[in-house]
DNA sequence: TTACAACTATGCGGATCTTGATCGTGGAAG
DNA sequence: CTTCCACGATCAAGATCCGCATAGTTGTAA
């Protein structure tokens, strides 16, 4: 497991990098947003640890570039500001979790856990997420006894959903992957199917929703359990 | 729960055997196809994973003279070629699934639980699945006191659903193996053929029917009695 | 030729997809 | 805090696609 830590106190990434280690992650540090990007990029990360409050690039921006960039490594922020608005502003530039400083070293790893324990794991032919399972040979969606079949699209999109786990799908990238490259669906086309799919979701009560990014896409709710 | 293992890299060999132990299943090893044959030929296995590159006798050699031994063991084709014709010959000779190294160990334990889970139950020289008794010499179809002959193709049909019970066959491996790999022939013609098997089942009264998954083929629905 | 099985062609009906209209809502502007 | 607006959610309708059944044609073997 390798994680990222982008923080510009050099002995808390310092701190933070030791104990990683001492958990078995191999820890990368750097200090400043513009080179946590360039890290991040590389996709090959499978957690980022990101400071807000950053020289050249902050903790937002970074996010954002990288889901831009349809990087879906899961990304833990780091907030001094124990503020809603900061709060929300991470979420909605693509951050998974956030923590305010100064943080329970605990609570940290087991954050950093969650996030690394992956969602959307394909396990044979069905691929699953949260108490979902897709089963992709025969299309249908299953949870508990109860199951549903679903038709092509909303099967192609919702596979693209849970394959991205956590992360927010933007709706340009469903419309090119569901409906073809050189399609010129509407927007309106993906939200309608968003619209069919948690109707059935909620037929099967299942505990995941379809959360909405305003202007941008979609993404996969799955509380931990 | 008996598996065989034909794998002539001890390594890997071995390493299989461990995991199919660790979930409870008794494995033997065989290094090459001919011992793998001469194992096979007991019939006491309940599923067979069978490397294709084979000193002596190659795995689809194997396959082969097993079905031709009317030996119906499943059987899970490993093959480090990723290629459709290897595939499509695998099934042909006989092979019930397969998987291209290198594999996930999930995904292989899932195929393994998916083969060894069959309803589809070979006694004697017949095919048992929910009510129905496919006589495999006479290509009769039984339930209960009725009884119908079946068409060739017909029964070809049905034997695939039988044999790979409540997962869906693709009406392209239908087509391949009915009617033969470099067959043309039209989706139409399965369609045609579920259509009658569907009458019979009707006529028969059995409580066995035939599924439609859109667009891509078929399964077998039998009721747990 | 007759009988039977395999294959082909066709129209219906239902499932799925698309489109457009309307209603709700979050967030920015005032 | 209220108003307004753009965007998203939902619905209804029509269009389209696909599978099913049936009927008709071809091929083959007795």
């Amino acid at each position: 497991m390798r994680i990222l830590i982008v923080e510009d106190e050099r002995r808390l990434a310092e701190a933070l990098g030791q104990i990683m280690e001492e958990q078995r992650y191999q820890a990368d540090l750097v200090y400043d947003g513009a080179d946590g990007v360039d890290y991040a990029l590389t996709g090959q990360y499978d957690a980022i640890i990101l400071d807000v409050m950053l020289p050249k690039v902050d903790g937002f921006e970074v996010a954002r570039r990288l889901r831009a960039a349809h990087v879906s490594t899961p990304i833990l922020m780091l907030t001094a500001r124990d503020e809603v608005p900061d709060k929300i502003a991470g979420l909605d530039h693509g951050a998974d979790d956030y923590m305010t400083k100064p943080f329970d070293i605990g609570e940290l790893l087991a954050r950093v856990r969650a996030l690394t324990r992956r969602q959307g794991e394909v396990v044979g032919e069905q691929l699953v997420a949260g108490d979902l399972t897709l089963d992709l040979s025969s299309r249908c969606l299953r949870r508990g006894e109860k199951s549903v079949r679903l038709g092509f699209k909303e099967f192609d999109v919702l596979r693209l959903l849970m394959i991205h786990p956590r992360s927010v799908v933007p709706k340009e990238d469903i419309i090119s992957r569901v409906w073809g490259l050189e399609s010129d669906a509407e927007d309106n086309n993906v939200e309608v199917y968003i619209s069919f799919l948690r109707k059935k979701l909620l037929y099967l009560s299942s505990a995941v929703t379809i959360g909405t990014v305003r202007k941008v896409g979609y993404y996969l709710e799955a509380p931990a359990e």
